[in-house]
DNA sequence: TAGAGCATGTAATAGGTTACATGATTAG
DNA sequence: CTAATCATGTAACCTATTACATGCTCTA
């Protein structure tokens, strides 16, 4: 049982309403940037099979001076189809952190060499967090009814929760990284 | 500039001394588990062409009774390729949340699953946080006096210092839905 | 006039997992 | 007797990104 996740993704946007592959990009881009992405190499061809499986339709929608557009919509068993995914228990996730692996290996090169990576991750959580705040801003401004809100609102504290954890840790991490180059100095001294 | 990450990750362990793709895979299943993982379908291959390239050197040791064991060595050439990787500022993560993309349609099922589904996910992060705090308690234990252990724990403290932070969130989270069960109770009820 | 936005899509390539094949030994 | 551990490796498959191709309009 393979369950491809990026076809049950662009499922979720589609139930937002009916969109071109084009809308779903933005969609991803604007509200779900900070924990989920899909490339254009990926949504069209899942499109295209959605609705040779019956899970969504498709229509054409002429325009003048632009490419037409593709609209797609979710079937009912298509939003059948993703409820059954959604119930099913998620699985636990393998992160893959560079930063991490990095820094496992720490001794292989100098503590300013390890001072300046962390210094630079922290830097772009912090630039993330940014990020997340304007994303929350966004959605309460322009979804004020939405009864989707509830839901978006709780993704966005989940990247909040996660983000400070990582800017407690790399102030922990540098704190000790920097006593250990003093260290270095005093044994030098002697 | 295309950097393999699975090469880096191998050669790093590789740093820790010679050893055979059999072990490269145990450590990562006992130290690095919680923050990367390598298939022997990567590890196998990636070693040939360390071989090749010139940034490791293999030798046979044979064994009675069980197979042969090809052990791997980093060479200076090796080393240095490392290094030059290890100062390379750290890309941003793209993490695909499984738990935050279902949560973020959950509009579409009920309450009941929305809540299922965040207490699964807080049973999978507690049971991370022990298996995390295990990894501590044996780095600990059998590598008291290795200069490389500082670096471990910081990596081991970052796990948790995220994995709280799920717990946390999970558990404002299922606050706020069981607190949306409530008043669905008393709208029905009058 | 250059670049961004609109809008579709494909092909090449890279990255990664899973299942399979082999075969002896040892522990339960 | 069964399962796990030791140990190597490959092939099939799935997943995902990037670069490319097309071509119009609007803005700086």
């Amino acid at each position: 049982m393979k369950e491809n996740k990026s076809k049950y993704a662009i499922m979720g946007i589609l139930s937002m309403g009916p969109m071109s592959g084009y809308d779903i990009k933005k969609r991803f881009e604007k509200s779900l940037a900070y924990f989920w992405s899909e490339s254009y190499g990926q949504i069209y061809p899942i499109l295209k099979n959605l609705a040779k499986q019956g899970l969504a339709t498709r229509s054409i929608k002429k325009q003048e001076g632009k490419p037409d557009r593709h609209i797609y919509a979710l079937t009912d068993k298509g939003r059948k189809a993703l409820q059954e995914w959604m119930i099913q228990p998620v699985g636990r996730l393998i992160g893959r952190h560079e930063i991490l692996l990095k820094l496992f290996f720490g001794q292989q090169v100098s503590l300013a060499d390890n001072i300046r990576q962390v210094e630079h991750f922290r830097k772009l959580q912090s630039q993330k967090l940014k990020e997340i705040k304007a994303t929350e801003e966004v959605l309460k401004a322009d979804h004020k009814d939405n009864p989707n809100l509830t839901y978006w609102l709780m993704t966005v504290r989940c990247g909040q929760y996660v983000n400070r954890a990582y800017l407690r840790w790399s102030d922990e991490t540098l704190a000790v990284l920097r006593g250990m180059e003093q260290e270095g100095v005093i044994k030098n001294g002697n």
